[in-house]
DNA sequence: AAAAGTCTGTTGCATTTGCAACAAATTCGT
DNA sequence: ACGAATTTGTTGCAAATGCAACAGACTTTT
């Protein structure tokens, strides 16, 4: 396996620096409730302490897509998760959850110290962004379904520094973050399972076999 | 037509801004040049002044995948730009173009003044950023070529403000840019020209319909 | 503890897509 | 202004994928 592959997270450091430099307020929901609406009038940035959460867009047809997951030490918000004006972008609880909540405004202005916590905080924010961005678009990017079960695969299994892993998604999710259809993906899974590539239960895998993706 | 969808990149106010809070270097490059290696060692930020240049992986096999590309007044480079440390990440001049850079460190580390201009400058790039990754995402997102075509062309059409429109990439890059074939994707276009949904010639496009993708 | 809801797993079939290969038009470099 | 390189445009065919539909397992709620 490959080297140690950093967490788009916050490490216990930034979590408490997040509390002491911007002194958000915490709310819990429960799972399926609208944690944040992604428009124009969202000055929030949340950061999830515990549980769950995806964000989601509605398209016209009623469908729901996965866009983003994530769990605890994620931030979403303005500015961090993606945001248009023509739909409608939902940060919601998939299980129940806590989350920490700060103006965007008071994150982007420097504090009267310019302190050094406070500039490492929005590096870290940014880089995780563009990390979580990467992440979609090159799983996203593979042409065939294999492709990106196995780049979401040894990503996950990289950030965890292990070749067995639980999926962050449940399968249902999964097909719908990689954009492709669940009965599909299922088959391309036995597949991947067939053929000794890995050996998968439900959302729990192992990765046997490096394979060019 | 939609409204108009503000532009992922630097207003005139913003660009002069650049210049006089960063003082970047200016260079210029050729087609084909290395602009920039995205790599743990790389420390600038780039704005492009002029040209055209795009964000390119490199696969096991040689194969060239095209992540972003770049028109004047866009941003690049350390956080503003996804990047691993598995995967090379370059940003390439498809054309002969300008380039202004910065350190990062100048960017995210307050000025003394802590200036207005400088936070804003800050917060457009991280926005800009945001907005690009979007894009992407939900085009990849889509589960057919045509959806996907539709939609980069729903997003190009709102940001020019018109529903007729010159791609910002050949149909070569952009088949490579939307992850399908490029074939496949001819035949989509012809099918999208036959049933009046858009009219098109080699890269100048006009949308004549709206319709769900 | 039952009921409702969600998630996993499967199949047949039609459609879409990718692949390979080629010709013609256009653009680029010197 | 020429040749080289790139880009557009096309087709037949095989393979991958989406769709529809269903059954059983597992979770959550009441």
């Amino acid at each position: 396996m490959k080297t140690l592959y950093p967490l788009s997270s916050f490490n216990k450091t930034e979590l408490d620096d997040f509390e002491s430099c911007f002194h958000p307020i915490q709310k819990t929901f429960s799972r399926g409730e609208i944690i944040m609406r992604l428009d124009e009038d969202n000055g929030y940035v949340g950061l999830l302490r515990s549980g769950t959460a995806h964000l989601v867009t509605t398209t016209f047809d009623g469908t729901k897509t996965i866009i983003d997951y994530f769990e605890p030490g994620n931030i979403f918000g303005k500015r961090f998760s993606p945001c248009t004006q023509v739909d409608p972008y939902l940060v919601m609880a998939k299980t129940r959850c806590t989350v920490q909540l700060v103006d965007y405004d008071r994150v982007i202005t420097c504090c009267e110290k310019c302190c050094k916590k406070h500039i490492r905080l929005i590096d870290s924010m940014i880089l995780t962004m563009a990390r979580r961005a990467q992440l979609h678009v090159e799983v996203l990017g593979k042409r065939s379904i294999r492709g990106k079960l196995m780049s979401f695969f040894y990503h996950i299994s990289r950030s965890r520094g292990s070749a067995s892993f639980v999926l962050p998604l449940s399968l249902s999710d999964l097909a719908d973050y990689i954009s492709a259809d669940r009965s599909a993906m299922m088959r391309e899974l036995k597949k991947l399972n067939s053929e000794k590539i890995i050996v998968s239960h439900s959302n729990k895998v192992t990765i046997l076999k490096d394979i060019n993706v």
